[in-house]
DNA sequence: CTTCCTTTGAAGCGC
DNA sequence: GCGCTTCAAAGGAAG
């Protein structure tokens, strides 16, 4: 069974053997690679090789190094054999994408190429979602002003996608910004239309693209200036070139000094409002005394979840009609859970490759540069919290109704019925079965019960997000984990309970209710949830609140959710 | 204008 | 090693 395994190949991102291998699968995985049959395969394997060379030994010197002549020589290989490829793909690369409203680009065996997450998508025809690398400027506004389509090519052209602002390293999804309409005549399949889907690592290769995809007026650009430019980013630049620069066009050869900012750079705008006032004038130069203050902040490599919910956030929003983003992980986070293991694997492997890349792209950087970047949240609840979840066992659950009247499945949405899943051999829990119980109920049900047996059929857990055919075609015609234990240890991340939130309580605090994030579950937190060999769940880990899944059409009052949502305790089931 | 909310996952930190 | 904390995205709500 092709899927996961990244097709016939099978020696793509889904194999089981490098989902295990997350450590140091960088290597391992393009070494694999590297062993292809087809046409592709050569340029995959040129692709690869480029970005081990670039990985390996001297990694670092040559992501600092822009480029060397044998990084022309490969590159113009490769694009040949890139353009070669192409031309054997007929017609199809500009099928209209079956995300309604989400327009992908959907490029037959080209994933491999450009896609640092590979073949995921168990088609074996990858969706190249079309999003540009975005700052995440937090004065935004300030330079908002001087975003004008003429910033694109002699500045570095920062684009910030008004839904989506944050990019992919490699990919860049943009749902507006990527349509066959808009592409501009030099954007064609011709034209190296999926070159262009690669993220554009190069300095000047990025500034040549935005041209090509047409930057909408409206979209905010953010040319950002020198003072940007830093090493993180020069790093990234010369690696991105070493894991994409293959399938680049001559043409698309940076040919600019500018400095690309990788999405996860986010210029300390706060801190320096003229930072990008001036986009010429580096920050550094012209205040020197506080570099540090002004090293771009590179965000986190986003999570599988968060992957998750860039995708899906959209047709929630457009599902349920709701815009504030708490409702919507909400109800995204009850999907999340609903997910086969196979689609969430398909995010965990992205957001794996997002790791990967972001380590290539900034070696010395480190989770910790930015921690109290942020405004310290409120902190003095946690007693408070422990109050509620000690109290939380004897009032009754208030249980979330976040998109739908009621609270258990009687009431469920007959929309979400269509979806029900078969009871599949994997059957997931339904969240929904939990919803009406009372905490004792919940509590009654032993971490056995609730965590390791998947009770009830997932029935109305199927959301639209997550088409039951697809989803029941992956159940039964393919299992990667087929004999897995997981097929069934998934199903705790169902189940998992939150003890609900105090009806008085004001905003609770999060960081006053933290809860053990760490899967502790997983020995190598480099190990996809469903690769480790226990159960993906976590002890005590957040619960869910299941009755949002089961109507994502119904938009819950909001009181219903800010109000009796039950808290996210963190210490929920605290064993 | 800033912070909170809300979700999950990854990673850092302290013990 | 475990538990807690912070951050990643998002945009409306609230202070």
């Amino acid at each position: 069974m092709p899927q996961m395994n990244g097709g016939a190949d099978g020696d793509d991102l889904g194999a089981n053997d490098e989902l295990i291998a997350f450590k140091d699968e960088g290597e391992q995985e393009e070494k694999r690679n590297v062993s292809s049959e087809r046409d592709l395969d050569d340029v995959k394997s040129s692709l690869v090789n480029e970005s081990e060379t670039n990985s390996s030994s001297d990694s670092e010197q040559a992501d600092r190094r822009p480029k060397s002549s044998q990084d022309l020589e490969s590159r113009a290989r490769q694009s040949r054999l890139f353009q070669e490829a192409l031309r054997r793909q007929d017609g199809s690369l500009f099928q209209p994408s079956p995300y309604a409203g989400y327009p992908f680009f959907m490029i037959p065996d080209l994933g491999n190429l450009c896609s640092p997450y590979g073949a995921l998508t168990p088609s074996a025809r990858p969706y190249l979602p079309f999003q540009w690398p975005l700052l995440d400027v937090p004065g935004r506004a300030t330079i908002r002003d001087s975003a004008t389509p003429s910033h694109l090519s002699n500045n570095m052209p920062v684009v910030q996608h008004p839904h989506m602002p944050h990019l992919h390293p490699l990919l860049s999804y943009s749902p507006e910004a990527f349509s066959p309409q808009r592409a501009s005549p030099g954007f064609s399949p011709d034209a190296g239309l999926s070159r262009a889907a690669c993220y554009p690592v190069s300095p000047g290769g990025m500034a040549q693209i935005p041209h090509s995809f047409g930057w909408l007026p409206g979209q905010p650009m953010y040319p950002l200036g020198a003072g940007s430019f830093s090493p993180a980013a020069l790093a990234m630049n010369a690696s991105m070139s070493g894991l994409v620069s293959g399938s680049f066009s001559p043409r698309l050869v940076p040919t600019t000094q500018s400095s690309i900012p990788h999405p996860a750079i986010v210029p300390t705008v706060k801190q320096e409002p003229g930072i990008c006032s001036h986009p010429g004038k580096s920050a550094i130069e012209t205040q020197p005394e506080r570099e540090d203050e002004k090293k771009p902040h590179i965000k986190k490599p986003l999570n599988a979840f968060m992957l998750y919910m860039r995708d899906e956030r959209p047709k929630v929003v457009a599902q349920c009609q709701v815009k504030e983003s708490a409702t919507i992980n909400q109800i995204l986070g009850q999907r999340w859970h609903s997910l086969s293991k196979e689609e969430q694997s398909k995010y965990y492997e992205m957001a794996r490759k997002e790791r990967l890349i972001h380590s290539k792209l900034y070696p010395g950087w480190s989770a910790r540069d930015n921690y109290g970047k942020r405004k310290k949240r409120k902190r003095a609840k946690s007693e408070t919290q422990y109050e509620v979840a000690g109290s939380a066992e004897d009032f009754s659950l208030q249980p979330k109704r976040p998109c739908g009247p009621s609270d258990s499945e009687e009431t469920l949405s007959p929309m979400a019925q269509p979806h029900q899943p078969p009871s599949h051999t994997h059957s997931r829990t339904h969240p929904h079965s939990i919803s009406h119980l009372t905490h004792t109920h919940l509590s009654q049900a032993s971490p056995a019960s609730s965590l390791d047996s998947p009770a009830t059929p997932t029935t109305a857990l199927a959301s639209p997000a997550a088409p039951a055919s697809t989803h029941t075609e992956h159940v039964h015609s393919y299992s990667p984990y087929g004999a897995s234990p997981y097929a069934e240890q998934l199903q705790p991340l169902s189940l998992t309970t939150k003890p609900p939130r105090p009806l008085s309580s004001t905003r609770p605090s999060t960081s006053g209710t933290p809860g053990p994030s760490t899967p502790s579950s997983s020995s190598d937190p480099s190990l996809s949830p469903f690769q480790v060999p226990s159960p993906p769940h976590r002890a005590n880990s957040r619960s869910t609140t299941p009755t949002l899944l089961s109507q994502p059409f119904l938009i819950p009052p909001k009181s219903a959710l800010t109000q009796t949502q039950p808290l996210s305790l963190r210490r929920a089931n605290p064993l």
